[in-house]
DNA sequence: TGCTGAAATATTGTCTGAGTTATCTTATGA
DNA sequence: TCATAAGATAACTCAGACAATATTTCAGCA
């Protein structure tokens, strides 16, 4: 016996009505793709649905405007308890993405009300296969943020923060970009270097869009090895940094994310004004 | 019959155990400060539940690596069932703010896991009285983008965004920032504005930071009129952005953006830099 | 006819109480 | 000393009922 679990428009997930096999399906989604690397956690069963729903919307493949089905619906056809799905839908409806309401419907939201920047969101958005447009929107405004961060850290970083910092690189170049170690290392130089702009805005929004963005770039694509070697750019804004050279530092790192930004989208165009 | 609701560390909020009176105090929650302002509608149960924890925690009233009480203990400090509760538990944990485990139970994450850029989070950042230091961050943040997103509109602007623009401006100079009119048309222009950058985080992030310094501006303090009309500096940017002039654009917005900041600040101390 | 207000209705919201699962702790054995 | 298994505790999931809310419909009236 067969049915189509969620989505009005188009069956996209087939599964039997067995209901453990239901759950399991429910949990780790049909379409057996490699897992997402590597998730800390194994997520609850509200979890996945929202991710699952999440990327439903984020996609397009159900529009602004339109209404989920009812609770009782979907939750029989995700095969889980009413509660498991309203969770869901609360986890949604705080990133924006929905608006729930008696007698109306859940309904989901203008893009424009969803929280775009917010770290479930982001890796939603880019989980399959990333809009080009939409990373190149967002390597702008990580240039822009993270540039500008560079030039504050090296006017306010404290000698621990600048210690941190050369911990990180010296890391970086034993090991390198290839190893988890290495990228650790990365990692570890920018959280370094943002924490030492003091600003805890800059540090929230920063470390969640460049995540986003490691982990599309290096996961996602990335089939050519990389063009060029990271480190003598990572040590042009370590020194800038080091002198206090606001000015320095902020065109080295924006340098670096050029370098990312080419490396990421490979051959293809890298053309970064658009022409509206 | 007297109890104290919530919070493990100091009584808060003293209700009675009524339940109809619970849940009223519940919702509106106790200490009956003027509501803020307009909120569309009125919060549910579990919205307004997710709202006091949310405040407790970024107002640092409970810190992290602190545990929340059980369920079924904090469900009846709030005096409204589980299901409520964990409701309000799953809000917090999309936006970062706890990170519930079986066995373990709902920790407060640290401040770096939090999404402070969330319209809500925000919000209840600067709900009660805002952290000058944090708002002076905020101010950094938006200035560092906006400004930005001003350049980048001049250079990508279409016509029609310019006419709305245009309008709006022509309705801010006619009813005054003291009308609700004139406050809708400032939204506007800003709203122009920053579609005309084309980059969806860009205006993600800005609308939300920008919105949270104005109702902090507005309905906080804001004890004394304006120092200086506002209206020639809109002019500068709008006129900047229609002769496709980034640069001048981009200053425009960083003057204006400065002189909100001076306005919300009062007479406090506008010092930009802090040494760290 | 056109307006006002009340009732029907559909949907989410809340409640209860039970059983399940994950994970930490402790005890046990090699 | 380390690995492995048992126990305990928290969140997690379930089912089914009832409540609240907003839309829609329709009756009553000017």
């Amino acid at each position: 016996m067969w049915g189509v679990l969620y989505c009005s428009r188009g069956p996209t997930y087939i599964v039997s009505h067995k209901p453990s096999l239901l759950k399991h399906l429910a949990r780790r989604r049909y379409a057996p793709q490699p897992e997402p690397i590597t998730r800390d956690r194994p997520l609850r069963l509200h979890g996945s649905i929202a991710r699952q729903l999440g990327i439903a919307i984020v996609s397009g493949r159900v529009k602004p405007g339109n209404l989920l089905n009812g609770e009782i619906a979907s939750s029989e056809q995700f095969a889980v308890s009413r509660t498991a799905y309203r969770e869901a839908v609360r986890i949604l409806a705080a990133k924006g993405l929905v608006d729930a309401r008696p007698k109306v419907g859940t309904r989901i939201n203008v893009r424009s009300k969803w929280n775009l920047l917010d770290p479930d969101v982001l890796d939603w958005t880019f989980e399959s296969e990333p809009d080009w447009k939409l990373l190149d929107s967002l390597f702008e405004l990580r240039d822009l943020v993270e540039s500008a961060a560079a030039g504050m850290a090296a006017e306010r970083r404290s000698a621990a923060q600048l210690k941190q910092m050369r911990a990180a690189l010296e890391d970086m170049a034993t090991h390198t970009l290839a190893t988890t170690a290495g990228r650790q290392a990365d990692l570890d130089f920018h959280n370094a270097l943002l924490s030492a702009t003091g600003n805890p805005y800059i540090i929230s929004l920063t470390s969640g869009v460049s995540a986003a963005i490691r982990t599309t770039t290096i996961f996602k694509q990335r089939k050519h090895p990389l063009r060029r070697d990271p480190i003598p750019d990572h040590r042009r804004v370590f020194e800038a940094v080091a002198a206090r050279k606001a000015g320095r530092a902020q065109r080295a790192m924006s340098e670096l994310i050029e370098l990312a930004r080419i490396d990421t989208q490979g051959f293809k165009r890298v053309r970064r004004n658009r022409t509206s």
